[in-house]
DNA sequence: TATTGTTATACTCTATAACTATA
DNA sequence: TATAGTTATAGAGTATAACAATA
């Protein structure tokens, strides 16, 4: 009774190999350390990745930019309206589309930008201080893909997940 | 003017490439799925972390639990309530503090458990379905060691994140 | 005095619905 | 009719503060 009565029969053998809990921490981490060197912009860390991705420019409209960042639509209107309020960007009706919203980051919005991006660079680097150099390349590296395939890849992978858990796992 | 004005001088070439983006595609496909694969569970992905780690065992109080997912110990005590209800857990007084308590999982809990564990295994499969077995390893390997070091190791580090983002790096 | 846990309250985010304008 | 964007409202989730019991 001192031990067989509180080990449970798990496939894993504790927290700390969850993947869910581990993506959990580093995910709060991350978010805690992104507040604070983004305490300067409307948005916080939401507002960095907005700025950003509007300035890539291959995300032109506003609502594209919201998908991308998983931001609800209504959210992202708040959003914008606070980084347009602070000079840091602009919004302006697509000629091909008058109903879409193009953003132009501003000169001021693209120097913040890039000092962010600085900032933004230090922190994840000491978040994962606990990965050499090769570990490291190679963890942002599995990111990218797995993140690249979850949004753009296949929706249709998000959908079966969410919807059926224990159906099978091949569909024609 | 055709593209000077529109690419900033970013230090990641691409969105894609960005550690904060990616994490968040990652975290949000996971909790998406979790929910979907913990729908019988009160509190959902959050219900069945709380109940793996009270059947560790390791990790007796509810307060030392809270703490390690990250859970506010206000929102624990709904929480609690609704896993206690649902006959899945029980609180009990720590015999040598009287003002902590014990969690102690049910039988019940222990065999929704293990089915569960099941569940968000091939969750987690399905999400790093991009990675190879040896990518998947390593990348699981990489989480579980960052997050041990973020959780555990230096709470200092975080301080010092979230603190002075521009601080020397380099403190005595 | 400090800490665990609970409760009640207030606040912040987020989701829902309704509306305008374009297509 | 359907979509992009906005606005207002309601709801979920979260944090804050006060309290009781124990250390």
């Amino acid at each position: 009774m001192a031990r067989s009565d509180t080990v449970p029969a798990a496939s894993c053998e504790n927290l700390e190999g969850n993947l869910g809990w581990g993506l959990g921490v580093l995910s709060r981490a991350l978010a805690d350390a992104g507040r604070a060197a983004t305490a300067d912009v409307p948005g916080g860390p939401r507002g960095f990745q907005v700025l950003f991705t509007a300035a890539d420019g291959r995300i032109g409209t506003q609502l594209a930019v919201a998908r991308k960042l998983g931001i609800d639509r209504t959210v992202m209107t708040y959003l914008l309206d606070d980084l347009e309020r602070a000079g840091l960007l602009q919004r302006s009706p697509d000629p091909n589309d008058r109903r879409a919203r193009r953003l132009t980051v501003t000169p001021a919005g693209l120097q913040l930008l890039a000092d962010l991006e600085k900032r933004m660079s230090a922190v994840e680097d000491e978040l994962l201080g606990e990965l050499d150099e090769h570990e490291r390349r190679s963890f942002r590296e599995s990111v990218r893909r797995v993140a690249v395939r979850l949004d753009a890849g296949d929706r249709a992978i998000q959908c079966q997940l969410a919807g059926q858990p224990d159906a099978a796992p091949t569909p024609p």
